[in-house]
DNA sequence: CGGGTTTGACCGGCGC
DNA sequence: GCGCCGGTCAAACCCG
């Protein structure tokens, strides 16, 4: 897809390439990377998130209802960077900080509080960044190695707040931070590795403190383009977001079974389809394994945007499906 | 007008 | 203390 992606000459323009989000709770998958690589683990992962979200499921009796209940899982299980599942490979870096480090961050003078950071002071974590917000970031680091296709898949709304150039990497690094809420910790960091250029590095910092703010919107999930770039360069990197849109859905038509069963159903197929594409996956011992980093390498097959857009996508769809069952059919039970 | 990017300036951390 | 480097700010600007 060298089409998403635009070289303005000696700079690439990333946030051409940034509408990312992405999604699921890997501090269980996150262990796994510090295992020898296993596809199976990423997929039980997935089984499992299937599983929960059957849980929350079951309650709701309106769509807010519907959502509310599922925040939770969607806060934990489907904010970490590390569900974008089109990244090649994922590495998660736990800094961690010595004690003497922290104790000195104790008396560290307050530094002035922007009124920005102000707007942060509703959560511990808001409220430590305000009064420190250009202290060295000791939130978790979520490393991904993506390729160019990969980036896209994102499906959160970020801003772009700078750009910097690297020391020793021809390539700058663009900076953005959650644009969805106000306050959102979440940062997102976007360069070109300079050892391979059709890798690209994405530092996910910090938790969304929120859940993802549209439904549905997300399925184009896409390379997001911007506003103020001049339409000459835009024409060549702005995707096919119908076509896109056209595919995903064709997809999960075909996925779901045409006479949209109940939601359970609905979620034990998914099930059984993973299920099957893991014992596939299995059998062709496709089992990539990535270098001393202990990266895991996630297989294209095997997470593809035709196959899965992501899990939240995934989690609106069944939504959606759920919602059309009860609107259409409101004396049989769709729970 | 709201929400986005661009970009120079600013600031803190860190090594020397 | 100084300078470099990376992360962030914020004014200016763009676009729908």
């Amino acid at each position: 897809m060298m089409s998403e992606f635009v070289c303005m000459e000696d700079s690439w323009d990333l946030q051409a390439l940034v509408r990312s989000g992405s999604g699921t709770n890997y501090e269980d998958f996150a262990k796994i990377t510090n295992d020898p690589p296993s596809l199976f683990a990423p997929l039980s992962f997935y089984q499992d998130e299937l599983f929960n979200f059957q849980e929350t499921f079951e309650t709701p009796t309106d769509f807010d209802g519907l959502y509310k209940p599922l925040y939770p899982v969607l806060h934990q299980n489907f904010n970490s960077p590390q569900s974008n599942i089109h990244g090649t490979s994922i590495s998660t870096t736990s800094i961690s900080v010595p004690e003497e480090v922290k104790e000195r961050q104790k008396v560290q003078k307050k530094r002035p509080v922007s009124p920005e950071s102000a707007t942060c002071a509703n959560t511990d974590d808001a409220t430590g960044a305000a009064k420190s917000k250009r202290r060295k970031n000791q939130h978790k680091k979520v490393v991904q190695h993506v390729k160019e296709d990969g980036l896209s898949s994102d499906m959160w709304a970020w801003r772009k707040y700078g750009q910097k150039p690297i020391k020793g990497s021809p390539y700058p690094r663009s900076y953005y931070r959650c644009s969805s809420l106000k306050g959102c910790l979440a940062r997102k960091q976007v360069e070109r590795s300079r050892t391979d250029p059709s890798i690209f590095i994405i530092t996910y910092t910090a938790e969304h403190n929120h859940a993802h703010p549209t439904r549905r919107s997300s399925l184009a999930g896409s390379t997001r383009i911007r506003p103020s770039m001049p339409k000459e360069a835009t024409k060549n990197i702005e995707p096919n977001v119908p076509a896109i849109k056209d595919e995903l859905s064709s997809n999960f038509d075909d996925f779901l079974s045409p006479t949209t069963p109940s939601a359970t159903s609905i979620e034990d197929e998914l099930v059984q389809n993973v299920s099957i594409k893991n014992e596939e996956l299995l059998d062709q011992g496709q089992i990539l394994e990535e270098n001393e980093s202990r990266e895991i390498a996630m297989p294209d097959l095997l997470f593809s945007d035709e196959l899965f857009p992501s899990l939240e996508d995934l989690e609106w769809l069944l939504l959606d499906q759920f919602a059309d069952c009860r609107s259409s059919n409101k004396s049989t039970s769709c729970s």
